[in-house]
RNA sequence: GCGCCCGUAGCUCAGUCGGAUAGAGCACCUGCCUUCUAAGCAGGGGGUCACAGGUUCGAAUCCUGUCGGGCGCGCCA
């Protein structure tokens, strides 16, 4: 329950009580009825926008239903005055005693005041990183990371049953790279000179000790043998080699999968997955044996115009089948992914969400359309058949799947191209232990996840003070540190015990106390919409206004030290007053928590 | 050529299931440390919400078109 649901339903029982006495007829759809908080102050804590909503179907005029309204709201305790306003607005002011009661609520609530049961348990799997294991970490993958990690904790706080996954890419071309790689390292190892590494394998030092540690597993019994012999085994040796560096990256941001699920494994050991997956779609009538138009102005000489199984992805909304099978009859990285699609709805899961980089922005329809087809689901889509949201829906289970905008890169103000065969790439290690873990993680959150971020390496390192996560962790050890300075003038000082207020809140009366207290009673439903959104950054922002009330009000107890929190003379007040900076400074933790970044007692 | 994303203050961005006078940070200017932590606060200047139409009591938000920037466009992963 938060506050606007609160007042919504004073709201809706006085809607009722008109309907009953006939001022309002019958029949009325209460559906678009909303209290919100209104951006100007001066309008009152709450305002709600019921009179204008229903003055249509009512056959009324606004501003006659808000006065009825307003008369009828009168009469409600926790409400202090109704004012109507512009073209029917009501603007509500409820009494100090109902924002008291909320300290109570928070501080009975303790780290899990916020925490919703929207998610009703409901089994979730978010899938985010999936970086192809040949190598470490690179700022690029970061973004992703925490931004999946994000929505992962909100959503775990909002009442989901959260797994984190992440799909390996162990299989297909790259790896094979990266194993021939690991192979010319090894005969390095072994004291063999191998002078340049040749174009199109990776040159990176970050392999040698990959090499290294071949060399003592294999000794030289792999040296002149055909790569056919030794392709599959080092593969294997190598991939298993990185993935603990990447995990060790991931741990640097504090991030941890539950779920490691290999590409590798669909086909391994007699086992077919993708060829159960595929053929739950061809039972479906969604495969069948065809020929792909060539793509308009994408002139690509070597065309090759040829039959191949493809699945209806275009029934789904996307503009082309899409094929399963490469000529030489091995499947496509997409067929992996129906599979892997397949593998993860036979888990049981009731919504999947897929954090993808914005270059992989033409892969979602696809992505959509295998979801929508095993689930009985649709993509949504507008009037002229485009696709809408990049969500499913009416299925079994549902797919979201997440854009993150790339992260352009600068060195000083020029841009900075990445290359991994170049070597030229800034790890995410590199950031992390330059910037620290805080203020990547704050950085990364601090913004839509489709608006496109300049990340300049030496401008991020120099100005990290600037950074609004200190602001935030400031106000959370600023409220630690008033509560321990309490603690000290007032030996045994108690405002809360068990999670019940003993502090007399009433003796809270100034009005910027208040204004905290309306701020902090946001917090639930700005949780919950953030959950539904899987908009992490909204929990940021709405951390960064909270810290910004805080820190003015404390100034003005400069000016005034009446205001301030510990009042030597007066035990009551001070009890009172700690018990708000408690319930703040839970609030703070919890939106901290959400995003992973650390809640410090102290900043010095 | 087609698809998708973005366009809001000098810069970086919030605000967009339609709500009241469009916000913040940085930068610039003016004040505030004998102080419960100044990594802070108070105030000032700065806007045709890319442009043009439309929908309605009301549009930065929805619709249409145009312009600009980005990402992508059978068998790579």
């Amino acid at each position: 329950m938060n506050v606007f649901a609160e007042v919504e339903s004073k709201v809706l029982d006085a809607l009722a009580g008109l309907q009953k006495q006939d001022v309002l007829p019958e029949g009325l759809d209460f559906g678009n009825v909303a209290v919100e908080h209104p951006r100007d102050p001066s309008h009152g804590d709450l305002a709600c926008n019921a009179a204008m909503v229903l003055a249509k179907a009512a056959k009324l005029k606004p501003r006659d239903i808000a006065d009825a309204l307003a008369a009828a709201l009168k009469a409600d305790p926790d409400i202090l005055s109704v004012e109507v306003a512009g073209p029917g607005f009501l603007n509500l002011r409820m009494k100090p005693a109902f924002w008291h009661a909320v300290i109570g609520t928070i501080l009975g609530a303790g780290a899990r005041y916020g925490a919703s049961s929207i998610g009703a348990g409901e089994r979730t799997n978010v899938e985010y990183v999936s970086a192809n294991p040949t190598g470490p970490m690179h700022v690029g993958h970061c973004r992703g990371a925490v931004f999946g990690d994000a929505v992962a904790n909100l959503l775990q706080f909002a009442g989901y049953d959260v797994t984190r996954e992440y799909y390996i890419n162990d299989a297909g071309g790259q790896v094979d790279v990266l194993a021939r790689s690991v192979f010319l390292r090894y005969r390095e190892a072994l004291g063999e000179d191998i002078g340049e590494i040749p174009a199109g394998l990776y040159p990176g030092e970050y392999l040698k000790p990959v090499g290294e540690a071949l060399a003592k597993a294999k000794g030289n019994s792999l040296v002149g043998q055909p790569e056919s012999a030794w392709l599959a085994d080092v593969r294997t040796f190598a991939i298993d080699q990185i993935m603990p560096m990447i995990k060790d990256d991931l741990a640097a941001l504090n991030i941890k999968h539950d779920v490691f699920f290999s590409e590798a494994s669909l086909t391994k050991g007699g086992t077919d997955k993708v060829q159960a997956a595929v053929a739950d779609l061809r039972a479906r009538g969604l495969i069948y044996e065809g020929r792909l138009e060539k793509p308009k102005g994408h002139d690509d000489e070597e065309w090759e115009d040829r039959e191949q199984t493809l699945f209806k992805s275009s029934e789904f909304g996307d503009e082309a089948d899409r094929a399963l099978m490469k000529s030489d009859g091995s499947y496509t990285y997409f067929a992996g992914d129906v599979a892997y699609h397949y593998d993860k709805l036979g888990r049981g899961y009731r919504h999947l969400i897929n954090v993808f980089g914005a270059d992989h922005i033409g892969y979602i329809p696809r992505m959509l359309a295998t979801v929508a087809a095993f689930t009985g689901g649709a993509v949504e889509r507008d009037a002229k058949g485009k696709l809408k949201h990049w969500h499913t829906t009416g299925g079994s289970a549902d797919l979201d799947i997440k854009v993150v905008n790339l992260v352009k890169l600068f060195k000083n103000g020029e841009p900075f191209k990445m290359s991994k065969r170049a070597g030229t790439f800034v790890t995410l290690r590199d950031v992390v232990d330059e910037v620290g873990r805080d203020p990547v993680r704050f950085m990364m959150l601090y913004r839509k996840e489709l608006e496109q971020l300049d990340f300049d390496f030496a401008k991020v390192t120099e100005q990290s003070k600037d950074n609004p996560v200190f602001y935030v962790q400031y106000a959370h050890a600023r409220a630690a540190s008033v509560l321990r300075n309490a603690r000290e003038t007032f030996p045994g000082l108690a405002f809360a015990e068990g999670g019940k207020v003993v502090a007399d809140l009433s003796l809270l009366t100034d009005a910027g106390e208040l204004d905290l207290v309306k701020k902090a009673s946001f917090y639930p439903s700005l949780i919950e919409g953030a959950a539904r959104a899987h908009e992490p950054h909204r929990v940021a922002f709405y951390l960064y206004d909270l810290a910004s009330a805080f820190h003015g009000h404390w100034t003005r107890g400069n000016d005034l030290p009446q205001l301030r929190v510990i009042q030597a003379d007066n035990r009551a007040l001070t009890a009172a007053r700690c018990a708000l900076i408690a319930a703040l400074q839970h609030v703070l933790s919890s939106g901290l928590t959400v995003l992973g970044v650390g809640a410090p007692e102290a900043m010095r």
